[in-house]
Formats: C-alpha cells, sequence, structure tokens
DNA sequence: GATAAATTGGAATAGTTGTTCCATTAACGC
DNA sequence: GCGTTAATGGAACAACTATTCCAATTTATC
C-alpha cells in the first residue's frame, strides 16, 4: 500500500483558488501556489499535472463554493424581479465589501485566457450557460405568474442579465462603489417593463 | 546633436497596442514587443522607460485611435436612441468581424491590472469616466427633447451603459454572437423608456 | 518485518523574464 | 571635420519561470 496524503486535495484547491482569483492566472507563479497552498512542488504536479491544471480545479471550486449559493437566490421564493434583486444585491454586496477587487475568477479567467486555452474556453461556456439557464427559468417563471410579458424572449432576457453581470464584474474589479451598482442594476431590471 | 530615431513613435505604440491586445499584459514578453515592433531593446527602454510604460502609452493611443472614433457615435444627427444604436452596433461589429476575440484592451487591462497597479487604474478611470459622461450627454440631449423622461438620472443611466459595454466586452472576448449581443442591446435600450 | 506503491522534500533543469550596460554609429551646429 | 549628444545593436545580467527527477519516507497488506 501506499503512503497517504497529507494534504487535503479540497484545502489546496481552495487556496490555490483565492491566488488566482486574486492576482490573476499569468502573475501567479508556481511558488506563490506553493506557498499559498504549503504543499510540495511534486505533490502540487502528481495531484493536478501542471499550473492549468490547478486552474481547471479551481474554476470547478468556483462554482461549487461560490456561484452555486449565488444561483439558488434565483429559485427562491418571491416575484422574478425580487429573486434577481436578491441574486444583484449579493453581487454588489460581497463586489464592494470582503471581496472589494476581487471581480469574479470567471469573467477574470475568461478575459484573461479564453482567447488562447480551449480548455478554459470550453468550460467557461459550460458555466456561463449555466448561469444563463438559470436566469431564463426566472424568467420563464414570471412569465408563467403573469409577472413578464408573455411575449418577451427569455433566452434574450437571460443572456442580457447575463452581460449585465459580467459588466458589474469589470466594474467591479476596477473601482467598485455600492451606489453606483445599484443604480445601474435598477435600469437594468427595467428590461422586464 | 544627437543621432534621428530610425523608427516612429506613433508606429512602434501601435505595434505594442495590437500585441498588448491580443495577448493581455502578463503573457506579452519584452520579445514578443521587439520583435512586432522591430526596434531595439535599448530604444524601448530609452523611449517608453518599461514595459509598464509602454503599456500606459498603447492605453492612450488606443483612446485616440480606437475609442475616439466610436464615441463621436453618441454625438451624431438623430435621436439618442438612433446614436446609442450606432454606438452599440459599431462595438458589436468589430466584436464579432475584425476583432473577434480581442474584447476591449481597456477592460481587459482593467480587469487584469487595475487592482494591483496605481497607474494603470488612474488613468482607466480617466478613460471610463470620460466615456460615461459621453453617455451623460446624450441622455441630457434626449431629454432636452423630450426623447426621454426628464425625472430620470442622466448620471445613471450613463453608468449602466458603461456596465453594459463592459458586458458586452467580456463576452465579445469570450464567446462572441452578434445575434445575442443585439438583443442584449435591445433588452438594455429599454433603460431609457 | 518484508514488500509494494504512492507521497514527499528538495535539488536540478533548461528556458524565459524584464532590465541594464557599453561600445559603436550617426546627426548637426560649430 | 570636429565635438557633442543621443540612438543603436547586441551581449550580459540576475532573477524567476514551469516542470522534472530522484532518493528518502511513509503507508497498508502479506
Amino acid at each position: 500500500m501506499a503512503r497517504t496524503r497529507t494534504f487535503d486535495e479540497r484545502d489546496v484547491i481552495a487556496d490555490a483558488m483565492a491566488v488566482f482569483w486574486r492576482k490573476g492566472y499569468e502573475a501567479t507563479s508556481i511558488d506563490d501556489l506553493v506557498q499559498a497552498t504549503g504543499i510540495n512542488r511534486a505533490s502540487m504536479y502528481g495531484t493536478f499535472g501542471s499550473k492549468e491544471g490547478l486552474l481547471l480545479a479551481a474554476l470547478d471550486h468556483y462554482v461549487l463554493a461560490v456561484n452555486r449559493e449565488r444561483l439558488k437566490l434565483l429559485e427562491g421564493k418571491g416575484t422574478t424581479r425580487e429573486c434577481l434583486q436578491r441574486y444583484f444585491e449579493s453581487v454588489i454586496a460581497f463586489s464592494t465589501g470582503e471581496g472589494r477587487g476581487l471581480g469574479c475568477l470567471l469573467t477574470n479567467t475568461a478575459i484573461e485566457l479564453s482567447p488562447r486555452n480551449a480548455r478554459v474556453r470550453k468550460k467557461l461556456k459550460l458555466i456561463f450557460d449555466n448561469v444563463e439557464a438559470a436566469f431564463r427559468r426566472l424568467v420563464e417563471r414570471g412569465q408563467a405568474a403573469g409577472e413578464i410579458a408573455a411575449d418577451r424572449n427569455p433566452q434574450g432576457l437571460a443572456h442580457f442579465f447575463l452581460t449585465t453581470v459580467q459588466g458589474l464584474r469589470v466594474i467591479a474589479r476596477a473601482d467598485p462603489d455600492p451606489n453606483a451598482m445599484r443604480e445601474t442594476v435598477a435600469s437594468a431590471m427595467r428590461a422586464l417593463d
């Protein structure tokens, strides 16, 4: 039998994710990751294969640990508008509070790597499609409840809200201001009228 | 008297800008820049001081050579909605055509560098404030012409449109689709109703 | 406790990074 | 054409890059 690991893979991924999120992919060195995770280089390469492999694991972890909870807000109680409001408020609160200057790991990675890394691009497309689908279901729910005109295109509105979130994430990383973001969300909600 | 330069500074900046735009800042090496511009390393450092200095020059050049013309669309003839439509159409056409996968150098740089480079952050803030001001003036023009309700906040709407453009730029770099982008713009325009 | 198998520490690798240095080259007013 | 000044070519630099290698270590089963 083999020697047992001295680290928890999930913890390592979480630590690595935090570094990628803060510094970006290229600006993060293996040394940074070794220091942040506390594991040995050989263990890192043995487990994740490469820096890219660790990033891909970090993206998956981000979805499970960060995105998942927030997406649930889109399936909560109340009207479509109330759910959307709670979702955006969650983004704003994090972006201007504890996560100030971080933006979204998915958005940051999409900008930095999507055009030249097919694996990253493919994974991000799946994730973003999933977010978009959640928006679409929420719009459809609102239409079924008579809150939103039935002739509106749910897919189109969903894509619009996805775009709005991406825009907020750019602002959140560059120059986050809660009041401006709230007014922007209010303007975006008018797309449902 | 001194020896004269063998290169045109503007051309060099334009070439460097193209590389930063395509690859991002960290993924661009000095070697990449030397090759793309055709000038010597010593000339590069003598003229721009550092890689960061060249990026800052490239950002300024981007504003003059790329952003300026497009911003003029916001001051053109017709209604506020028509001007906005032309502006967004210009973004979509470039993003899904000749500039496919590039996104916007300002957006890309904001994501990659703003949180950890004060000089870049400051310059981008000035530029974005300028774009926002152009949106604001356009909204105010629409209000003066009676096209847009007078009780709407022009600054808030301007920030919303700026956010929308940033969102489009993220999509443009990761997964550009002209039809989806057009529908998104149509949704965004509803903020004026 | 010997065996087999995987993990670990840490050195080593080969290549790249941004930047600097210096000798050579060229320009122009004198 | 001389002297001053700056631009150039290209080598040199030290630090850092992602990755690999190997010997030492640890485990569960026989």
